[in-house]
DNA sequence: GCCAACGTTGGC
DNA sequence: GCCAACGTTGGC
């Protein structure tokens, strides 16, 4: 079982909204090293829910990888803003995973708490300038942050 | 709204 | 293959 990081802006998509859906396409992830850790991801990852371009930014909440190797359809559908012409339908470019809503944490933990608690190394979220939606997380820092959501 | 960081595109 | 121009992300 691994752990993850994935970004969303709460205006687009919110932790609210997985909430109420109960399940979601993470689609619209239109960035090459992200694309390749959606494509790492398997049965019963967890991965962190964080808020960005938000006030503050932060991590939310946790959820539940529950398929895996998904060919996001956005990038097909001409009306989307995740429209990829360049995408072939027998070899898609674009694959994300569905996930599942797990909990919104009792602590919000801010952005500025965690760039207090860990480093740039530990956790490539707190890196300056770092524009990755899709990160791994070490078991290790996995099990600090989750203290500190308590 | 500003702007630094940085990924992508396309001319050469 | 280089790299300038450009577009986007995302913190502030």
């Amino acid at each position: 079982m691994n752990y993850w990081l994935m970004k969303s802006e709460p205006q687009t998509y919110s932790i609210s909204d997985l909430d109420r859906d109960r399940t979601t396409i993470w689609d619209g992830v239109r960035n090459y090293q992200a694309r390749n850790y959606l494509r790492q991801m398997q049965v019963g990852d967890l991965a962190f829910f964080y808020h960005s371009n938000a006030t503050p930014p932060g991590i939310v909440g946790l959820m539940r990888v529950v398929t895996p190797e998904v060919i996001d359809p956005t990038q097909f559908d001409s009306s989307s803003p995740y429209y990829d012409p360049k995408s072939d339908s027998h070899s898609p470019r674009w694959y994300t995973v569905k996930v599942e809503f797990v909990k919104v944490f009792p602590r919000f933990i801010s952005l500025p708490t965690l760039k207090q608690k860990f480093s740039p190394e530990e956790l490539g979220v707190v890196k300056q300038g770092n524009r990755l939606s899709v990160m791994p997380v070490t078991e290790a820092i996995a099990q600090r942050i989750l203290a500190l959501a308590q």
